[in-house]
DNA sequence: CAATTGAGTTGTGCATAGCGCAACAAATAG
DNA sequence: CTATTTGTTGCGCTATGCACAACTCAATTG
């Protein structure tokens, strides 16, 4: 293994939630020499990636915020996205969120929360599993999967989901079409289950067709290259 | 240099809302040979910090969104932030956020956006002058800096910013303290300029205040260590 | 009170990772 | 067409940085 994907890994020892690591527990964790991540970890602090306390633990530095961020905001094509989940926050008063595919996981790319309902642990640029949840069927279906189920998602154009991914959660998302027409990412409306039933979230339906059609519209004005991964490419029509 | 700063200022070559580079970009903009930048590339690929879409170019990728939002919730103390914050924003109708201070400059720990309001670029973990905007300045003068102007701010106990960072932006933010009574960071309501006065920001200081003292209640049950940086502590009382 | 465990840190020799340079093919421009 | 520019690979040499061990210091342990 090379030294870069070592540091890397320096990096990934660094748990969600996770506040501070001693040398010999990101030794421990990783099965490296200590003196070998000592260096590493001094390395990663001289460009800010990783921090020392006080104390003389470690933990995650401002630069690894930063890329975090600027990864994001790639993502953010002038702004469109967040009017979009805005519009369809105050229409619906729930939260809207946006998600696309990388690789085999769902991330969620931008949302806007409703403030006065109590989040459950979703941020944004938080990766997902794609085979859960409203907006990940929806980007398996429109990323062309095979399989009943998928061709159904395809057929009706939307997917509700009650409670599959967390219990207390139900959604709906539709997909966004790109340049090309190709698969961009999902759209969603999600809410407390208890709150939201099938026929609400039916309700949202026309909003939310209506705010994928502006996206896709704006985002077919521009040259977008997706990212490589996911089934090969379904074309709506 | 070692490699694995060279690996590291490769991320950083992608700047905020960049989209694609070319191998040639990199090169040229970071000052190194074309094959040093392509070898890194795809180690840094490897490891998912960068992907290569399907014109070539090269993009950050999923585990640069990661990290940075491991680096985020590492602040985040068992949502005690998140509440607060949310009910701050629903108390006013306004944006309420959390910044602490990282070395020269402050940080956007986390943030609650009233939806119907246009957001002005302003995400969690983006980075902001320390000598600009409300908190700032509430950073700076509980940190202890000298001076007339900060000896006022930390009399006061807060400060009230129109338009300084962001013409179109006000705020209002006062300090919020950790365990052993030491600076951790600063609370802020904000909103639009033309909507929000002094009256109504100093209308919004007791809740900010009730919600700085809960909070720094709820971390002074807990030990946590300040990174290194800013100039010294002050203690309050 | 030694003895022990586990922490962080530093020194050293040697293997090799990987840098720089140059050459190459392929696309794009003029 | 020639002239540039871009991505890519080969290769030799240097210096990076790894593993191992030695060492210090603090906190436990018997």
């Amino acid at each position: 293994m090379d030294a870069v994907t070592r540091a890397l890994k320096v990096l990934d020892a660094f748990l969600p939630y996770e506040q501070g690591l001693r040398l010999a527990d990101m030794s421990r964790r990783l099965g490296m020499e200590k003196s070998t991540v000592l260096r590493t970890a001094r390395t990663l602090a001289r460009s800010g990636y990783l921090v020392q306390l006080e104390d003389g633990r470690w933990r995650l530095g401002p630069a690894a915020g930063d890329i975090g961020l600027r990864y994001q905001t790639s993502f953010d094509i002038g702004h469109d996205i967040d009017a979009v989940l805005r519009k369809l926050a105050t229409e619906s008063g729930e939260t809207a969120a946006f998600f696309v595919r990388e690789g085999e996981a769902r991330i969620c790319v931008a949302r806007i929360d409703w403030p006065s309902v109590e989040r459950f642990h979703i941020r944004t640029g938080e990766k997902l599993p794609l085979d859960r949840g409203a907006s990940g069927h929806v980007l398996m279906a429109f990323a062309g999967t095979g399989g009943d189920f998928y061709s159904a998602v395809r057929r009706v154009g939307h997917y509700i989901s009650l409670g599959e991914r967390d219990s207390r959660m139900s959604s709906i998302a539709v997909p966004v079409f790109g340049a090309r027409r190709k698969l961009f990412g999902a759209l969603c409306i999600s809410g407390l289950a208890h709150k939201l039933g099938e026929q609400q979230l039916t309700g949202y339906l026309p909003a939310l067709q209506r705010a994928a059609h502006s996206l896709s519209a704006a985002l077919a004005r521009q040259t977008w290259p997706v990212p490589t991964g996911g089934a090969g490419a379904w074309h709506p029509k």
